[in-house]
DNA sequence: GTCTATAAATAGATAGAC
DNA sequence: GTCTATCTATTTATAGAC
């Protein structure tokens, strides 16, 4: 959300064609975004994304020269998603604060079936990653911004200073992969609320009393 | 360990095919376990383990009748080392010093490439695992050594008493497949031995202060 | 740009000789 | 029981017509 994006050169109106481009490439983002939520990167076939978005799989590689491509996307899309939610955060509020919405927010979405997660042993997936500069930007954005409230929080007291700041920030990163959130909510005992409230306990207090 | 695989019955020698078919499906066992830890179920192939074996990979299917009952096996066989580990603790230390060394020894087996994880998406997978006996005792079983213990910690009031029990145990569980050990490692700033130490600070003492 | 049709490779699993 | 050879289905990716 900077002003180059909120202020378009002159001329802006882009052509119907090319808003139909966008749209469709949207949609197959999302369909991408969707089934690496559900089911991971390995099981998640180029097949099930064309058909999900209703188009020919040839068509779909159109848009995009690989699977791994299509994934890499996706990652944009989500840290994309990051990025506009630390932006609307209050700048007044305490970096702890900061920190306690960005992992709540991690859990909603993760709960909500819509955070994208890869493998990270997967070799030629990393690659694509390493050299997808969309991704790699936006990755080095949020955590250059988790990386700010971590080290002020750590300097008022609010964090555990002993901690070095890398520890805290995959800590973080981590919760949207956590496999904890989907466990409690197959018991059927608790309520997505509940379960965030939960995680965030741990996550912060730690499972020690105090 | 109990008295009954202690003291087999009268005619306990094994034949010499017995042992050498025993021995088989342990390297079989080793290899899965192994490759699930590297790349996961999905990507792990049954080509790869019997590669590794060095057999022929319809001599493996003699012994199990499906790659999921292969990965069925292999999570016994983990959870038989867990229950080993658990069973070799001191009976008289306190339920909390045995649940830090659970997790220690999760973070151990993990960092040594030999925790096999399995996605918890995959339904066929997920049926498997169900309906096999051995391993549904023995995931019962670890799960009411830990939980006799989570209690127990809760009522000592060393454990944050106003967690679920079923939290707790799910949080220790889950760091069987945490990932932050593995980024940490990536960095090369930290020894396996400050990771695990790092790791088990976070998830007693959690990020906060205190 | 989208489609149908098809390659080319690989997956899980099995047949049948020894 | 182990092997080689093969089956069948599926996967990523492309060719070529419209």
């Amino acid at each position: 959300m900077n002003a180059t994006e909120l202020t378009p050169p002159a001329p802006a109106r882009r052509s119907f064609r090319e808003q139909m481009h966008l749209a469709r490439e949207d949609a197959i983002v999302q369909a991408v975004n969707r089934l690496l939520a559900e089911k991971g990167f390995d099981a998640m076939t180029v097949d099930e994304v064309a058909a999900e978005v209703g188009i020919a799989k040839a068509s779909l590689y159109r848009h995009f020269p690989s699977k791994e491509d299509l994934a890499a996307e996706a990652m944009v899309r989500a840290l994309e998603r990051a990025q506009a939610f630390l932006a609307s955060l209050n700048p007044n509020a305490t970096p702890l604060d900061c920190l306690k919405a960005t992992v709540r927010w991690l859990l909603q979405v993760q709960l909500q079936g819509e955070m994208p997660s890869l493998p990270s042993a997967n070799s030629t997936l990393r690659a694509t990653l390493m050299t997808h500069h969309a991704y790699m930007d936006r990755l080095l954005a949020v955590s250059e911004q988790l990386g700010g409230w971590i080290q002020a929080a750590q300097a008022d007291g609010s964090l555990d200073a002993s901690l070095p700041p890398i520890v805290v920030l995959y800590t973080v990163f981590a919760r949207a992969c956590d496999p904890v959130p989907g466990f409690l909510r197959s018991t059927g005992d608790f309520s997505d609320e509940q379960i965030i409230e939960l995680v965030l306990q741990t996550c912060f207090h730690g499972l020690n009393a105090h």
